[in-house]
DNA sequence: GTCTATATGAGGATAGAC
DNA sequence: GTCTATCCTCATATAGAC
């Protein structure tokens, strides 16, 4: 309390930190065990070694195992469909190259152990916490999909990409990267899942599939 | 034991069936339970109550809850990649043709509870059951997703697909109903995943996706 | 603010009657 | 072959010292 938390000198109690660093290790290496072990499965003293600490510090900034998954999986997945979206707020251009853009985004954050461990997270534990689950539907997955059909919907208005269901044809787009994150997930690195080809072999797949019929 | 099995008296004392039935309805119930709340949080009270059993009677037929998971899990899913690996044994035809009836084939089996249940189980626990893992990687994802690429390889060398990379192109096709399917499991029916809707968008997307370029 | 030590309870597993 | 009743482990959660 007397320590100035801007200014911490290196001769402090070794196991004083500042308490605002401590939620973040703490869910930090939540989201790591979670993602392995399932929620039921994990123990609160896994989580305490792993974030260098002890059981009870635990109960000092989440009321209990709960409450500590529920901000866990919020922490993590709450910035990046933001993100994305502002990107699509300042784009110019067509949408062909944008649909493009957002692809790579995509396949970017699908690659990285937070979104790989919150989509695995997020499918084995829906069903046992409904706030979740609904809030995943509603500001993940349903926004997400909106801003992809709205760029599907826009192309198909310029003509840049043929009439199609637009809804569903996203599925078709997003879901082989979603899929092949999980892959790699659930069963490790296989040559099967080498997700440089697939982003690439997946491109020209879209391409082809969304481009407009020629005329003639 | 007095009793002959195969003409069962209908006498008998209410709580006896034959044994045989019993493994069955054991991990028919243990699945829906196992999929719903996943391994840990599944307690084999409940499982025994949903197949009208007690707890004990269970640990006659399965030496412990993870004996119970695993003969689960892989019960369900054994028999469906060999039905269509028969299909395509059998199958004689042009491989456009073919591709559209293995993926109405993969749609279906998708669809059915049992399917959807397993594929979110793998998910879900493949990381605290290494065997359950390793069974599927190999017997199942590989080896399914091997057939379909050797569809795609061999519809490229006749000239009826563009060439492209088979092993990668094959997750272009099949993923979206994958998840589909896990979405559905997660969250629920939503309009968003119609499963009608999708099939037939994405039939048409992968036709597209595959087709030969025309010459001129 | 963090630790060590302990109370409490839930659920897997078993013994023994029928 | 199935049930009821009990045991026992293990992990959450808390109390209290520093």
């Amino acid at each position: 309390m007397s320590a100035d938390p801007t200014s911490l000198s290196a001769d402090e109690p070794r196991w004083q930190r500042r308490s605002e660093e401590r939620p973040g290790e703490i869910m930090r290496a939540g989201l790591e065990l979670f993602a392995r072990k399932g929620f039921a499965a994990t123990r609160l003293e896994d989580i305490a070694d792993a974030a260098g600490v002890s059981k009870a510090t635990i109960y000092l900034y989440f009321k209990n195992k709960q409450d500590l998954f529920v901000a866990t999986v919020r922490e993590f997945a709450e910035a990046r469909v933001d993100r994305i979206e502002a990107f699509l707020d300042n784009y110019e251009g067509g949408y062909s190259e944008l649909l493009d853009l957002v692809l790579r985004q995509l396949y970017e954050v699908v690659q990285t152990p937070e979104l790989r461990a919150i989509v695995k997270t997020l499918i084995a534990e829906a069903g046992n916490f409904e706030e979740i689950r609904n809030y995943h539907r509603d500001h993940v997955v349903l926004k997400g999909l909106g801003m992809m059909t709205r760029i599907v919907e826009a192309g198909i208005k310029t003509g840049e990409f043929r009439p199609c269901d637009a809804s569903a044809t996203v599925q078709s787009i997003v879901f082989p990267f979603l899929m092949n994150s999980l892959g790699r997930q659930t069963f490790g690195e296989l040559p099967q899942f080498d997700p440089e080809a697939l982003f690439a072999s997946h491109l020209e797949f879209v391409k082809r599939g969304l481009a407009a019929d020629r005329e003639s």
